[in-house]
RNA sequence: GGGCCUGUAGCUCAGUUGGUUAGAGCGUUCGCCUGAUAAGCGAGAGGUCACAAGUUCGACUCUUGUCAGGCCCA
């Protein structure tokens, strides 16, 4: 015979007794290609139309509304987007594991700046090239576009919901809601009409949203000037003390300001209640006088004026001198001094120029003392006609003639320049003002909704926690809500106004709901080219027609009302809100305000938020850094699912990083379920569950535990689902992928999957308990991965519905019994010995003793109890520890060359095996070549060939 | 500048009411297997718990401050 012959016969012999053991096989790729894959899986669920079919699927049962929280219909999705719409996608999912009916009703908010701004490089400003009825036709077409394009990157993320008919803020119908909304938060009380300073561009003409501003350096005036006090003897009056009579000269308070040109709108000089401010006697550049500024800033203050010669005459705090009367620093006029929060030591002098109409915390401020609203500017800039010394002249320009002036009228102290931060016009660049013009307001006050509003926050699940305490803090220190635009594409506020008093049609109600219904029938474009009489007949002459819009923070606010109030499968109030954490100063707040000015109660019963998306350094993310991960080329390059395993796999209390290395160690933790997944249905080639599903109480005892440790995590995984703990979801299912299955279960039961027969009970038990796993697991994964559930749950043998989607968590699952001999401590122990044994024979291995674990044998040296237990598991020890042997003996025969190990009360001998080895089972055996048929098989496989099969009972 | 939040191995995360030597998985290094194979198994290395003070017998944990970062305001 040659040796090639001789090869050829043994290849032979292999070939055959591998075809008798039942190897893995599946058609289940290991390779999840899933940017190829998962559009396919997608026009399968789009052609059998699977929002619906799992709507019907839950029809009847307990309802759980999650309501969607609008993105701006402007601009491709971005990372911040997929996170958003995945925690929603895994919650709608998971709660309908739990046996809930979660309609997921998408939405978009749709009117606004940005979309003009968008829509006004393309075809121009409204009222110049274009009117605004077509500009605002334009704005709509643009919006629909950007909602087809974030739609499609949406559904691509594999996020499930009613995507043919999402909520638009646009739609018709919910433009009438808002009007209606906005008509029952006025019979409500809470609207008030009022002057406000905004931020105002000279060059736009027009407000500017705070989106519009952006922060540059700007150099600026600074002056410090007096206000002469009207009468001295009263502030000395209310000094604490006096040390050398009530000095001599004129007494002033000194402010200090930047903006030389609102000094004609000053209404007050602001001090802090509790600074202390002292009067200095100074021998001035003018002569002998007396000056009040804040102590804290004297030495800084007598510098910058370079008076050398002073000294301190009297003291008093703030609050001291509220309500003392200071002459106008160049008006024949007084003004009150007052106390307000925002004055602090940083700069100037502890004193505060007060113009209500030109600064927002002069406005606050100035309301508590009923200040009037002064605004002397127009809307181009300049001074209107009839302000006094500066008529016609530009705020900029007339900064220089206001220093003129307060020079000649003596009270100027001292003039420089200063560079610092200042808003400017993101269009035009150039500086912006402050300027108070007409506007309507939700109050916080007037009707108690404020308070209302903060004793809805308390009734609300805030997750995390600190939600409560963030939104608290805003609600209870925010001014009222100024809910006017002066812009072209929104919802009109749509009132009449009495010509002559101001006052709000008397019949506002009722000519609201006549609004409302004809924008219902042809949108927001029905009010705009309403003409009174339309509505108002002959009194038309009386009123005029507010051409204002609404903040679209309203538009979206009131979604509680225009979408959740009319949509069947919706509840109100919401179980819950999910966005952001920006959105406690944004959604969660003109949701939560809007809902208690119509209904008294908060929109939602749970708000839960999610940090803002970073790079790897936890820097934020911006195209000038170019730290920017597009969603979109992930999905490209890794897949949707990959997308989705991060999201899961990141806190998303905090900031959320994204980087290619942490989407790299993602695409790793994938393909490692993936491929337990893989194997586990590999196993299950053959198997039928309804004909070869072993009973529990029939099963292997290992194939009992790996039930029980899969009933265990689903326990903690249904938990963890429910406290929206996602992060510690994917911590759970991968370790169990990588310790219970890879590093035990699934090494330990190959010998039996493969070398026994195909329909013993050794085999289908282990079969029924993956079975029990994988019909598990699959459903552990469907909120996470989305499409590789659906993909497994396709290829799980057995009749099954047709999407995972509709089902409900795996009832087959079954824990061990409390008072078995193989418990869960039972097995605990097994798998530390299986470790303990293992490192020794690492330590064979490191000499090139043996290679597989199967080439050596184990003498374990156990004291007594551990004797017990491990002899309970006869001569199937071996299999759990997979070498040939393993031999219990007493641990008082520990012989010299024995290893302790760390399970206590057990040494061990390991040594490689010196008995052949079977071709088919690759033990090491005594009995290799015992039956004459099968000279290179062990008595076990030859059992397995020959006979009726072996018999196990334990591993 | 103010409010809220975050900072534990290269990465993602655990760490119970303060209590032995701070854990897991990934990655990395080394080895094995070739009947999960562009897979699987095993072993090893890797941490001043951002930093500094304080409280305490004892601090990753409590307090204060600093630094770095995020969101929202100003």
């Amino acid at each position: 015979m040659t040796l090639g012959v001789f090869n050829a016969r043994r290849q032979q012999a292999v070939t055959d007794y591998k075809s008798t053991l039942n190897l893995p096989r599946t058609n289940f790729p290991m390779k999840g290609n899933l940017s190829q894959r998962e559009p396919e899986m997608l026009k399968r669920w789009k052609a059998m139309d699977l929002y619906k079919k799992i709507r019907e699927a839950c029809a009847g049962k307990p309802r759980y509304t999650l309501h969607d929280g609008p993105p701006y219909a402007n601009g491709q999705i971005h990372m911040g987007h997929a996170v958003n719409k995945v925690i929603k996608d895994m919650i709608v999912k998971a709660r309908t594991l739990d046996g809930y009916d979660v309609p997921y009703v998408p939405g978009w908010d749709c009117h606004g700046l940005p979309i003009e701004l968008q829509v006004e490089k393309k075809i121009g400003k409204p009222g110049a090239k274009v009117t605004a009825a077509r500009f605002r036709v334009a704005c709509r077409k643009f919006a629909a576009r950007q909602i087809d394009g974030q739609r499609t990157d949406f559904q691509r993320l594999g996020i499930v919901g009613d995507w043919d008919n999402p909520y638009l803020t646009m739609d018709y119908d919910t433009e009438a809601d808002i009007i209606r909304a906005l008509g029952k938060i006025i019979d409500n009380h809470h609207v008030h009409k009022g002057y406000k300073p905004v931020h105002w561009c000279t060059d736009c003409g027009s407000a500017l949203a705070e989106a519009e501003v952006e922060y540059l350096d700007k150099e600026s005036f600074t002056i410090d000037v007096r206000f002469q006090v009207v009468d001295p003897e009263l502030l000395m009056e209310r000094c604490h003390s006096v040390p050398d009579g009530h000095g001599e000269g004129t007494l002033s308070v000194v402010i200090w300001t930047t903006t030389p040109w609102t000094l004609p709108a000053n209404q007050a000089v602001a001090l802090n209640a509790s600074l202390d401010y002292v009067v200095v006697q100074a021998d001035g550049p003018e002569g002998p006088e007396r000056l009040m500024v804040a102590e804290g800033l004297l030495k800084e203050t007598m510098d910058r004026w370079g008076i050398e010669r002073y000294h301190v005459i009297a003291y008093g705090r703030g609050s001291d001198f509220e309500g003392l009367k200071l002459k106008h620093c160049f008006y024949d006029r007084e003004v009150p001094v007052i106390l307000g929060e925002h004055v602090t030591l940083e700069a100037g002098t502890g004193a505060v120029h007060t113009a209500p109409g030109h600064g927002l915390e002069d406005y606050i401020v100035g309301q508590r003392y009923d200040l009037p609203v002064d605004n002397p500017v127009g809307s181009d800039g300049c001074f209107v006609k009839g302000t006094e010394l500066f008529e016609g002249e530009h705020v900029f320009t007339a900064n220089e003639k206001v220093i003129n002036v307060l020079k000649r009228h003596h009270v100027l102290l001292q003039e420089a320049r200063l560079s610092h931060s200042y808003p400017h016009c993101w269009r035009h660049k150039t500086p912006i003002i402050f300027r108070a013009t007409p506007q309507w307001f939700i109050g916080m006050d007037q009707q108690g909704l404020r308070k209302t509003a903060l004793e809805e926050i308390r009734k609300v699940q805030f997750t995390p926690d600190w939600g409560e305490a963030r939104i608290k803090g805003m609600v209870e220190s925010r001014p009222d809500w100024c809910i006017s635009r002066q812009r072209t594409w929104g919802v009109p506020i749509a009132l009449f106004i009495n010509k002559v008093s101001g006052e709000l049609h008397p019949e506002t109600p009722r000519l609201i709901e006549a609004v409302a219904s004809l924008v219902e029938k042809s949108g927001i474009e029905a009010w705009f080219s309403l003409t009174p009489e339309e509505l108002l007949g002959d009194e038309h002459g009386d009123y005029e027609k507010v051409t204002d819009t609404l903040d679209v923070w309203f538009d979206s606010g009131v979604t509680h009302f225009s979408v959740l109030g009319n949509r069947a499968e919706l509840d109100f109030p919401a179980d819950l809100y999910l966005e952001g954490s920006d959105q406690h100063r944004g959604w969660f707040q003109s949701s939560l305000l809007t809902s208690v000015a119509i209904n008294d109660c908060a929109p939602y019963k749970g708000v839960l938020t999610h940090g803002f998306t970073v790079d790897a350094k936890g820097h934020k993310m911006s195209k000038s850094t170019g730290n920017v991960v597009s969603p979109q080329d992930v999905m490209k390059k890794l897949g949707a699912d990959i997308i989705r395993l991060w999201v899961v796999s990141t806190d998303y209390r905090g900031e959320m990083s994204v980087s290619d290395e942490i989407l790299r160690r993602t695409g790793d933790a994938y393909r490692r379920i993936r491929n337990t997944a893989r194997f586990l249905l590999a196993n299950l080639k053959g198997f039928d569950p309804s004909t070869n599903q072993i009973d529990r109480a029939d099963m292997i005892e290992l194939d009992r535990w790996a039930v029980d440790r899969a009933f265990q995590l689903q326990q903690e995984i249904i938990e963890a689902y429910q406290a929206f703990q996602f992060h510690l979801i994917f911590q759970k299912i991968h370790n169990f992928c990588v310790n219970e299955m890879g590093g035990f279960y699934l090494d330990v039961i190959k010998d039996r999957q493969y070398t026994t027969q195909a329909d013993s009970l050794p085999r289908r038990s282990c079969q029924t308990a993956m079975y029990h796993i994988i019909e598990a697991m699959s459903r552990w994964l469907a909120p996470i991965l989305t499409f590789t559930a659906d993909e497994i749950w396709g290829r799980i043998p057995g009749e099954r519905g047709e999407i995972i989607f509709t089902e409900t968590w795996y009832e087959g699952l079954f824990a061990l019994d409390e008072d078995e001999h193989f418990d869960r401590e039972f097995w605990n122990l097994v798998i530390s010995v299986r470790t303990a044994v293992g490192k020794q024979l690492e330590q064979l291995r490191v000499e090139g003793a043996i290679g597989s674990s199967l080439d050596a044998e184990v003498d374990l040296y156990c004291d007594e109890g551990l004797a017990a237990k491990l002899q309970s598991l006869d001569d199937e020890l071996r299999f759990a520890l997979i070498s040939s042997y393993a031999r219990v003996h007493p641990l008082a025969e520990k012989p010299d060359g024995a290893v302790g190990t760390e399970v206590e009360g057990l040494a061990v001998v390991t040594r490689a095996s010196s008995q052949p080895k079977c071709i088919r089972c690759w033990h090491h055996r005594e009995d290799v070549g015992t039956d004459q048929a099968h000279p290179e098989l062990c008595g076990r496989c030859v059992e397995n060939i020959d006979t009726a099969g072996e018999q196990r009972r334990f591993v």
